[in-house]
DNA sequence: TATGTTATTCAACAGTTGTTGAATCGGCAA
DNA sequence: TTGCCGATTCAACAACTGTTGAATAACATA
């Protein structure tokens, strides 16, 4: 395995710094010092610091949908003729995610805690989150649809939303869970995180949409 | 209606930058502009300027707490001597928050984005999450334990932590469903959002501890 | 080798940050 | 009035911020 560049550890540096402290919390000098590079470079490489941030959200992006949308794809070859059930299409969504959490990267679970801080921001964020994600999410949105044909269409966008805030919460890996439950649930069992999500966001999707 | 004091003021300005931009996202002197006095009051009155956060994070716990308390001890009090239901137990702990997020004052809204911003950083905010409010929470985990008495502990555990994120989605009001719902759902509806979290949730519990 | 191009560092800038100590204001008691 | 004391402002500090232009290094091409 050939050492990353100096400008793939920039990028490496900020994704976990910035996942950590947020944007405002974390300093071009901070970033420069844990990459091992001169402050100016990020600047070189990247442009102005909210460009930098911008480099670090996109990098990893279409891996994220591609690995979404063949899941999904793979789940509705497997139902056809009929429509994929919510639970295949949940698990399509969730499971990519899951894995990339669970790789030895540590990488990959910076940037998923990064996508939560984002989503969560009523700032800025917002328009990068929708800007790199939408597009897919209505794919699945139009799975569902399928899959629950008398659903009210805002219904849906309901239970996405709180889907949305559950995955979100999993990614962003706060590890309240562990001290709130006394040590019973740690929260380095991604697995178990997944395992309860799936069929607790399926059954709520089930009831809101009464199907 | 009198008028709030200046240190109020601040409370109410920092209240609300916090939660639109984060800690770091702020300065104190877009606080004290904000508020409409000098710089060097938020020091006199707050101290530091982590301490000004903590004292607007403070400031509304209590109520929220003994809001939400009091809907669950009416909640079992009426299901006397049967435990209370899930469904009511969660109406309960949604309502309140759901009740000050309409309320014409919009330091309450702002409040609660800015747990939303708390309860999503890994950061050092999760202990102030802790300190405040995990003691509710285990009375609300205890009264769950009675209404799904054959469920295993740890998937209680794991449907609140569900629960959360779809709760602190709602909080941070993003406005980010509304864009891809292309203005079918509205994040001002709050009313909207508690109808159908509600249900998600308590079906979520339901199907996950298999009662 | 010499040459041009890219990558990296150095040094410094102007502006902003949180914080502080002294000065001023306001009301209230003696 | 006088004196006192909390509230508020003023002025300034040292440290740090993002950013830039020049200087240097590394490297490919010819």
């Amino acid at each position: 395995m050939n050492e990353p560049s100096k400008s793939e550890r920039i990028l490496d540096a900020a994704e976990a710094l910035f996942a950590a402290r947020g944007f405002d919390g974390v300093t071009l000098r901070q970033i420069a010092t844990a990459a091992g590079v001169d402050v100016a470079l990020a600047n070189y490489h990247f442009g102005k610091k909210i460009d930098l941030f911008r480099a670090v959200f996109e990098r990893r992006a279409p891996a994220l949908n591609d690995a979404r949308l063949s899941a999904l794809r793979a789940a509705q070859t497997e139902a056809a003729p009929k429509p994929a059930s919510i639970e295949a299409i949940i698990e399509a969504f969730l499971r990519p995610p899951e894995v990339a959490q669970e790789t030895a990267d540590t990488g990959w679970a910076n940037y998923l805690a990064l996508i939560a801080y984002i989503n969560n921001s009523p700032y800025w964020g917002a328009r990068m989150m929708s800007d790199l994600f939408d597009e897919l999410v209505l794919e699945f949105i139009a799975a569902i649809k399928l899959a629950l044909p008398n659903a009210d269409e805002s219904d849906i966008y309901w239970c996405y939303h709180n889907l949305s805030g559950a995955l979100t919460l999993t990614l962003a890996r706060t590890g309240r869970l562990d001290r709130l439950s006394g040590g019973l649930c740690h929260s380095d069992d991604v697995r178990a995180a997944y395992d309860h999500m799936i069929p607790f966001v399926a059954a709520g999707f089930r009831k809101v949409c009464k199907q």
